[in-house]
Formats: structure tokens, sequence, C-alpha cells
RNA sequence: GUGAGCGUAGCUCAGUUUGGUUAGAGCACUGGAUUGUGGCUCCAGUGGCCGGGGGUUCAAGUCCCCCCGCUCACCCCA
């Protein structure tokens, strides 16, 4: 017996029609913004993450990568927006001014240990738009991805937002920040330590309470804004405001990586655990150039499915299946199957769903199978059926029964639709 | 990479503390009560390498060791 590899699941019904409908939602949701579908690669020379990630070294370690027969250096996406950024760049579309919107969604990879709501292979649904540097627009992706969660059917959401400023700006908060931690750095727990060396920003959101006792009163980047940081931040909130979209503002919400700038945000949905954001997005103004792309200010934000779909389910939320006029064949015995698939296979051509029972089993254990599955109609074919050379159709809501004869099959079932 | 918990029927789990005949329950499935009619009820039945291997013992689901897997948390989080 041969299992599925560590971290990897099989997408069963009922979550594959979940994540089937998310993803249908998406592309009708996105479009209303002017968002168009991009398919990228999922896997990319593995000197484009180890760029666009910067030179951050654990992160390296957490991609699937592997030589191919040329010798060349492959990785699986680890993320949507490193490939999305490359097609931008190979095909020039900077050139055109205007900017450019699109989504994508698919499976990405991460060679990490797994744990509640993180896969190896998780899947996500992501925006990117690219050549755009107004706050505006961080306003409209932030509704965007806040509204369609809402549409999808969470309602257990927190909007947090920071801003980060840009290189300049950071780059003097980080050593004020570094200045202050300094007297403490003995009190700070182990790990803190190590990320005061190697990334400072990420102390700020540790959760040991010792350390939370000094960040508290840690200088805050707010404070440390350059004034067209600060401008660019005002209108993402005020525009927030109007928008109606409720946020707090976390000073404490940094990110790993470089590329950052300005807004960043992250949507919650609380009790899911130590993985509890459901969509993370951010502008990232120096992506584009790090990877060899002109200068281009740019922002998105990634939806994890696992994760939406966890809350979801912990919000009792339930995706309703459309209601389907279906039929289940139920015969008496074998020798009737050429009738029932004849049957079947006339119906489903008028557009209504038909299950031939093959099991050989008995009519009352038929019935069963077809009330369990919510087949709305059961078609018995047995011997006096076939003499007859009509059918009898028994609804499962009320029990009535019809005998229907094979011409007028069509005919009746049209009445139904009607109907219903 | 570190730590903890768990692994018994298709599913959810009891039994493991204190070793003792043939390993249980509920749900699901099949048949019957109803010789061709579902849901409710009742009766019966199918279904187990008790995660794998080794050890202790007259005897191991139960105790000891190793391995594997799952889960949660830490680390990391694009």
């Amino acid at each position: 017996m041969i299992n599925a590899p560590r971290g990897v699941e099989d997408l069963l019904h009922p979550k594959s029609f979940y994540y089937a409908q998310i993803e249908k939602e998406a592309r009708d949701f996105f479009s209303l913004y002017g968002y168009e579908e991009i398919r990228i690669p999922t896997f990319e020379r593995t000197e484009l993450f180890l760029r666009s990630v910067g030179e951050e070294t654990d992160v390296g370690k957490q991609m699937y990568t592997f030589k191919d027969r040329g010798g060349r250096s492959i990785s699986l996406r680890p993320e949507g927006t490193a490939g999305v950024a490359r097609a931008y760049v190979e095909h020039k579309l900077y050139g055109s001014k205007k900017e450019w919107k699109v989504y994508y969604m698919g499976p990405m990879f991460r060679y990490e240990k797994p744990q509640m709501g993180r896969l190896r292979e998780f899947y996500q649904i992501g925006v990117e738009c690219f050549g755009e540097k107004s706050p505006w627009l961080d306003v409209e992706i932030i509704e965007m991805a806040y509204r369609f969660l809402s549409r999808i059917g969470l309602t257990d959401m927190e909007v947090q937002i920071n801003s980060i400023g840009c290189k300049d700006c950071r780059g003097r908060y980080v050593e004020v920040l570094k200045d202050y931690l300094k007297d403490y750095l003995d009190s700070l727990c182990d790990v803190c330590k190590r990320r005061y060396h190697y990334n400072v920003l990420r102390v700020l959101d540790c959760k040991n309470p010792t350390c939370r006792s000094f960040i508290e009163k840690a200088p805050q980047i707010k404070d440390y804004l350059c004034s067209s940081c600060e401008e660019h931040f005002n209108y993402v909130k005020k525009g927030l405001e109007n928008l109606k979209i409720k946020y707090t503002i976390n000073p404490y919400l940094v990110r790993g990586l470089d590329y950052y700038t300005r807004t960043i945000f992250e949507i919650i949905s609380p009790h899911l655990g130590a993985q509890s954001t459901v969509c993370a997005g951010g502008r990232y103004d120096d992506l584009v150039s790090q990877i060899g792309g002109p200068s281009t200010p740019a922002m998105g934000f990634a939806i994890g499915l696992e994760r939406l779909v966890m809350g979801l389910k912990k919000e009792g939320v339930s995706l309703k299946t459309p209601s389907q006029l279906t039929f289940f064949i139920a015969m008496l015995d074998q020798r009737y199957m050429e009738k029932g698939m004849q049957v079947a296979s006339l119906i489903r051509s008028t557009g209504a769903g038909a299950s031939v029972s093959f099991k050989e089993s008995s009519l009352s254990s038929q019935l069963r199978q077809a009330n369990k599955k919510n087949f709305s109609w059961v078609i018995i074919i047995g011997e006096e059926e076939i003499q007859k050379k009509k059918f009898l159709f028994r609804n499962m809501r009320s029990g009535k029964q019809y005998e229907v004869s094979t011409n007028s099959i069509e005919e009746f079932i049209k009445n139904l639709k009607g109907v219903s």
C-alpha cells in the first residue's frame, strides 16, 4: 500500500466542490474589478524565487528544488507573485503604460513540517496589479479581498493593516528599533535574540510575554515614516473608511521579505489556531526591479484556500450545491440493465441528471440509496414495466408514482423542469 | 529542525492504568420483518495482520525497545 507523500492531501467531495466553487466565484468577482486570469508555470528557475525573496537563507530551504536533466536548478513555486512578476517583465508589459491587473489560482509548494492549515502542497488564489502607485489601488485591493471573502460567506474577519514604509524610512526605523532593543537584548527570548540580527522587525510579532512587554514600549514605525509614505498611508486609511471597510492598524504587522513597501495587510479569521491568516497582501514596489525589470510599483494579495475553507467550516457556513433535477434508476434484476442505460442516456440528453444502480440489490436497498443521496426521483424498472412498456417514476419527496411510457419520458421531464 | 499527543472495523471511538478465554459500541453497509417501495422502528449479518518489527511472559491490543505514520505547537511564514 503506497500512501500519499507527507503534507499533501486528496481533495474529495465536498472539499473539492468547495475549492471549485470558490475558484469559480473568484473568476467572476475579480473580473468585476477589471482583472484577467493568468496561468503561470508551477515551476520556475530557482534563481527567480531566490532573487525575489532576497538574501534570506531560510526561505530557500523551504522550497522543493531539484536539478532538471540539463543541470538547471528548478523549484516548484512556493508562491505566485514571483512568477507573475517574471511574466510581467518577460512580456515587457511595462511598455504599455497601462496598469496590468491579473489573478491566478492553483497549487503552491513549500517543504515545511505540516500542521493545522499548513500543507506542503496548498492552494492559493492571488491577485496582482503592476504599474500603479496610487494609494487608491491599495484601497481597492483590500476592498476586493474583503468583499470576496464576505461573498464566499466568511463573516468573522479582522482586517489588519500597517505601513512598513519604503527602503529609506524603514531603514532608519530599523536602526532606531535596534538601538532601543539593544538594552534589553539579554531579556529577550532566544528566538528574538536571533531575530534581532537577521530580521529585527520580526521581533515585533513575537508572542512571548516578556518580549511583548518590551515591544509595547518600543518606538513604532508610524512615527518614522517619511512624508510621502505617511501621506500614502493616510489615503489608504481614509479610503477604507470611505468604503466602510472596518480595519485595525496593527503596528506590529510586518513582513519577512524586504521587497514589501508601504501598505501591508492581512485578513484574519479568529479561532483558526496558530495559522489564522486567511489572506495576506501588500505593496511591493521594489520587486520588479529586484528581478531585473524597470522599477515598477505593484500590489497584490493571496488567499489560502485550506484556511478559508476551515474558517467557513468553523463558522458553520456551507456552500450549497445547486439543486438539480436528478433521477436514480433502480432495477429489479440485472436483466434490465440495457433498458436502464438507455433511459439514463435519454434523461441526460434533456439536461437532467441520471444515475444507474449498477449493483444487484433489493428494491428497498436501492430506494434507500436514492434517499441517502438525495435524488428527487427514482425510476423503477421491473418485469411489469417491461411488459407494459412503461416506467414507474417515483417522486421521493411526495411518494407519488407515475407510469410513463417510453416515448413520453422527454415530455414528462420537460414538464417537471417547468415546475421546479 | 525541536517538543508534545495520538495510531483498535469504512468512519467516530471504548478497552491499555492493574497482561488472562472467541477484541466491543455507535454510525455506515447487507439481508429480513414488508415474495416490487426509501425515511421511523425492531431483528440478524458482513466487516479487525489492535500502524509495523523486535523483546519480556505460560499468555501481549494491554508492559519494554526501535521504526513508520498522523496531529498540534514551536521555528519559519513568500
